[in-house]
DNA sequence: TTGTACGCGTTATCAA
DNA sequence: TTGATAACGCGTACAA
């Protein structure tokens, strides 16, 4: 009655063989006789047997699980990097073990713990910002990670992203170029979010570059939805020195300022320019086109799981992998109405 | 120099305590005196200890994790319900085993097998296509299961999901009461997807009901992308019988086919009305907004979770819940130009 | 090429 | 309240 699930045992003894030989049927094919391999594969389908997962890592000390944990997966990024990550690792028969944070460190920190004492074979995070007990408690116990979304050189440890300073920069430069001086910016919330925070500085940098005062730039830290950008636009036009472009921290958010921008009877980029940031779709479709930054999101996903998985083999491989950005130049980014 | 991984036994030598006094501190605290507890569990902090997930699967034929299978992680709306089954599951201490299919159903039964071979002790599913066997698996094996994101009544099984059918029918129904008789659809590929497939099946049967002609109606299946919807649009504007409205599966076909009509320099709903379905934030921001239907996805993914931890307490239970969707009345829809 | 037998780190049963 | 100890199902030396 009970719907016993088979086991190795079960299989042996139905093959007439001993346990391990069925076991090296599945692990080590070439070391079995054809004749009995086919003979217990046979046992196998017919029983509908498979391998106790618990039972496995036990034994062979390893999940063939890769763990993932994301600030949220509501974010297109994000999600098209995942399943890119994932797809490359299922190429490699490999599984993806997912949590999302929330942006919240803290709870990111249980999940990685989570995560290894579930068994990950490897990790990938996102930002570099955690703690040093917690990158303590992945080197110790040599559980390859790659962090990706960012890129910083590391004597040890992996990365593949891009620099968001550095995007963020020649983004403000072509504005600066364009005869912009008065700034405003919309972005993610900054706190525990290196990608937001160096996308910032990134804009500072250049403004000062060119003896523009950042003491007084206006940055609205927003969370991702478009509502939300569009509230924060709202604010920002409706301040007493309204600036001529307003550079957001990612499409969403630039999405949102565009739209209030309409209802408001403002034209884009006619009264105010207004710039996005990683080129997801919805840049394409918005009137006016989006000035963004393109990143390869997928193609960041997809390298992710090659170093993860060459570092599997070799625990001393690391790689730090700058990926590049370009400037879309959309239809909202344009002069400003007087140059004074 | 090894970095050995502690384990019961090294908290328990540590504490001067039995393996049993360790686990128990952790499944079970108040089965041990407030002393002895206190002392162990500052062992375990002090030593970093984290149960190894293989051991306790075997020993507790339990894992604490659930999988899903979306067809793919880049459709919004999958993310959007992923992440709220994911958040709904943590607060149950649970994790998320994660695999995407690619709208492939083969794929889809390797990754189940995959999924229950690892210990998963739920699975939340996509639709209800799938074969004989891979649901004899799951419930010969008493695996608990949700079905989502599409509603069917069934004795056993559960699922939480809506109407696709109706959905459709109601939106399309609106369209003729506008006067709409020329109809086109470009729907998602319909093969194994039993949402998109009810999608068209909605829009049939509200023309067949008004005596329109379903047998020459134009239908283009195309891949989820505003590329392909844009591409899509274009064929059906180009064919000798131009419709006056041309229905989309999903919402990003749907801002596609707004893109290409701009392009085109043809108005919306002027020359053409157009509508989606999904109502992700994307239609909102396109303009002329979207005519689309408001489906719940969050709460989609926050009750299949809330069944599962359910049926993981009782067996027995089960809840077939249809969620409503609601017609949003977006500007891409109106009156044919000329009403014949 | 195949079989024997032990160990992996927990949980759970049964005594104490 | 605590401690021995037997499973749990598989991988893998080692032996045959």
């Amino acid at each position: 009655m009970k719907p016993d699930i088979p086991t190795l045992e079960d299989v042996a003894k139905e093959a007439g063989v001993s346990t391990a030989t069925v076991s090296r049927c599945m692990n080590a094919p070439d070391q079995v006789s054809k004749n009995t391999r086919e003979k217990v594969m046979k046992i196998i389908k017919k029983l509908g047997y498979t391998p106790n997962f618990g039972a496995q890592a036990l034994a062979a000390k390893r999940t063939n699980t890769f763990g993932a944990i994301v600030p949220t997966m509501s974010n297109a990024i994000f999600a098209a990097g995942l399943q890119a990550f994932q797809e490359e690792l299922g190429k490699q028969g490999a599984t993806l073990l997912l949590a999302s944070s929330g942006y919240d460190l803290e709870v990111e920190e249980k999940q990685i713990r989570s995560l290894v004492s579930r068994g990950a074979d490897g990790l990938l995070l996102i930002g570099t910002q955690r703690s040093r007990e917690i990158y303590r408690l992945l080197e110790d116990r040599r559980i390859p990670f790659v962090i990706a979304w960012n890129y910083k050189k590391h004597p040890t440890r992996s990365c593949v992203g891009f620099d968001n300073v550095a995007a963020s920069y020649n983004l403000a430069k072509r504005a600066l170029d364009l005869g912009h001086t008065k700034f405003a910016i919309i972005s993610a919330p900054l706190e525990h979010n290196d990608r937001a925070e160096g996308r910032v500085i990134g804009i500072k940098k250049a403004l000062e570059e060119e003896s523009i005062d950042t003491g007084n730039l206006q940055i609205i830290e927003s969370n991702y939805s478009i509502e939300n950008g569009a509230e924060s636009f709202e604010a920002l036009m409706k301040s007493k020195s309204r600036p001529t472009i307003i550079m957001c921290g990612n499409d969403v958010l630039a999405a949102g300022a565009v739209k209030m921008a309409h209802k408001m009877g403002l034209s884009v980029p006619g009264d105010i320019s207004i710039t996005g940031f990683d080129d997801i779709e919805l840049a394409s479709v918005i009137e006016p086109s989006l000035a963004t930054v393109h990143v390869p999101h997928k193609t960041m996903g997809r390298v992710a799981a090659e170093i993860l998985l060459k570092k599997m083999e070799n625990p001393e491989y690391h790689s730090n992998l700058k990926l590049d950005t370009r400037i879309i130049q959309g239809q909202s980014l344009a002069m400003p109405a007087k140059v004074e």
